[in-house]
RNA sequence: GGUCCGUUAGUGUAGCGGUUAUCACGCUUCCCUUUCACGGAAGAGAUCAUGGGUUCGAUUCCCAUACGGACUACCA
């Protein structure tokens, strides 16, 4: 098995989380890194938890983010199909095979007799009360029950699954390529289901059964699924396949620590959990994306590829291309990731101001449009726009909210603003700005505009700082922006002056 | 409860037996600005979870404890 292939397994069960966008990253980094192949499988065999739109969703949350996958449902390739509920003929077989060599067996029990047992392990206290070598004695299976009862059952359509048989005593060992050794005695493993009763095959089957298939070399997942890694192992073992490398991935966590990352402490603490806007088809709820909250794809991928790893270096901004150069699973931490929004804000800040001026000049012409605004601005305009405000943008959005004063008079001014710089003093120099503007302003551009405001304030004996706010209040009616003689050579003269006039009847 | 995994500043991290414990985000202060932001400079912030070993010497190796997380379905 020298040729790298990995995959990305998700279930359509609803949008995609930050993690699984992280994990299909880090898989479709290793495929890449290694010149191998990096594949789509869908791992859709609960068809109760199905939700339509999920697979599609999924699919272009990663197309979004430039994480595409060589083989996938959509694409094909040499082992497709690639959707598991479409491979389901050819499942069972593979568990007779096992029930055939003693390794697996039926079980008849009902939900109920399950439940039974259960109780009854838990009033006996038992340090591990499931389905395993020492309770299937006591069940009804193919190992209890008579051969021709089992032949009948079976014949009746009785309903059955196909468990695993754990051996009692033994000890499973295998090598992750994050964590090392991990030994787990099959004592404290169950006899877990491999083939459910409506004929479809666990996740624990189905995925073991098709990562052979499709040669997959290395599982790059979770750490949610280290417990029954184990279990996996097992039935490679029993299959006589040869095995595919484990590599185990740290989980992100809420901000707090609580828990893996969640869509309600996402909700709770400001950010999005999902890529894309997922809109929930059951709840009827919208969940924001990372795309629509204005995030770019670059910040997201980013962002997504250093929490839990880095180059060893202390190379903070990587391309896709550089990450791809440098991606490693040896240099992939252990432990759980808390998540911080602070720091994909700041990814985003500075993909945003790596743009291109005439994307830039998009936002805000699109962002205007909304407003019902600027439909006379050139594209000339737009960009100069742009490069003015583009020092304070986090999100493509801060384009044109920002700068919406340029386009429309101010119809509130900042109440801290104005009770801190507007008094008689600044009212007084208002005046004869105002009048000044009115008489003598021949060239209506931010230079000489900027020159003759600075002359005149210093003629009036007074600070910059006591009448210029007073100034930008006006215009802008808050009290930060960018310089305010490139705002008023933006707005014009006829404008600038029936803003100083509306300011001064206040 | 059981099994497994983890633990370096608020957050993400470097470190791989001897360092003033690295870098980034965030935070604070100063400079630059009319202001905000950018940029520049400086700073605060870590008993390297705790306790034992091993060692001349442990953040680094071993063990225990604590704390945290994952899993514990005919879900993935």
């Amino acid at each position: 098995m020298d040729t790298v292939r990995v995959r990305f397994a998700p279930s359509p069960t609803g949008g995609l989380h930050i993690g699984g966008v992280r994990t299909a990253l880090y898989n479709y980094l290793f495929a890449k890194k290694n010149n191998g192949k990096f594949l789509i499988r869908i791992e859709d065999t609960d068809q109760t938890r199905y939700v339509p739109g999920a697979e599609e969703y999924i699919i272009n949350a990663l197309n979004w983010l430039g994480i595409i996958a060589d083989e996938s449902p959509e694409k094909g390739g040499k082992h497709a199909p690639y959707r598991q509920s479409e491979r389901k003929p050819m499942y069972m077989q593979y568990a007779k095979e096992l029930v055939e060599k003693d390794l697996a067996y039926y079980a008849f029990d009902t939900t109920k007799e399950l439940e039974e047992m259960r109780i009854k392990l838990e009033q006996a206290k038992s340090k591990n009360p499931s389905y395993n070598a020492i309770t299937r004695g006591n069940m009804r299976n193919s190992l209890t029950l008579p051969e021709d009862e089992v032949k009948k059952l079976l014949a009746e359509d009785e309903p059955y699954v196909i468990r695993l048989k754990m051996p009692r005593k033994d000890e499973i060992r295998f090598q992750d390529l994050i964590r090392g050794w991990v030994n787990v005695h099959t004592a404290t493993l169950d006899d877990k289901v491999i083939m459910k009763s409506d004929g479809m095959p666990t996740y624990h089957l189905a995925n073991v059964i098709d990562d052979h298939l499709m040669e997959i070399s290395h599982v790059i997942r979770g750490e949610e699924w280290l417990p029954s890694a184990p279990t996996h192992v097992f039935l490679y073992q029993c299959f006589g396949w040869e095995m595919p490398q484990f590599a185990h991935l740290p989980l992100l966590l809420n901000p707090d620590g609580q828990g893996k990352l969640s869509k309600r402490k996402g909700a709770e603490y400001g950010f999005p959990v999902f890529p894309l806007d997922w809109h929930d088809p059951e709840k009827n709820e919208l969940v924001q994306g990372f795309k629509e909250a204005g995030y770019l794809k670059e910040s997201v991928i980013n962002f997504l590829a250093l929490l839990g790893w880095n180059a060893g270096d202390h190379q903070e901004i990587f391309s896709m291309e550089e990450l791809i150069g440098k991606f490693s699973l040896e240099r992939v931490g252990k432990a759980g990731i808390k998540f911080d929004i602070n720091k994909a804000k700041w990814f985003n800040q500075h993909y945003l101001r790596q743009k291109p001026d005439t994307e830039l000049a998009q936002y805000l012409k699109d962002g205007l449009k909304t407003q019902d605004l600027g439909e006379n601005l050139s594209e000339e305009q737009a960009i100069s726009i742009c490069q003015m405000m583009k020092e304070r943008a986090t999100f493509p959005d801060d384009f044109w909210k920002d700068a919406l004063y340029l386009f429309k008079a101010p119809t509130q001014y900042n109440e801290q603003a104005m009770t801190k710089n507007w008094n008689e003093e600044s009212k007084n120099f208002l005046q004869s700005y105002y009048e000044f503007l009115k008489n003598n302003q021949a060239t209506w551009e931010h230079e000489s505009l900027k020159h003759d405001l600075h002359t005149l304030v210093e003629q009036s004996g007074l600070k910059m700082g006591k009448v210029m706010p007073a100034v930008r209040l006006a215009l802008s009616g808050v009290g930060a922006g960018p310089d305010l003689a490139m705002i008023m050579q933006i707005i014009g003269k006829e404008e600038t002056l029936k803003r100083l006039e509306n300011m001064l009847k206040k």
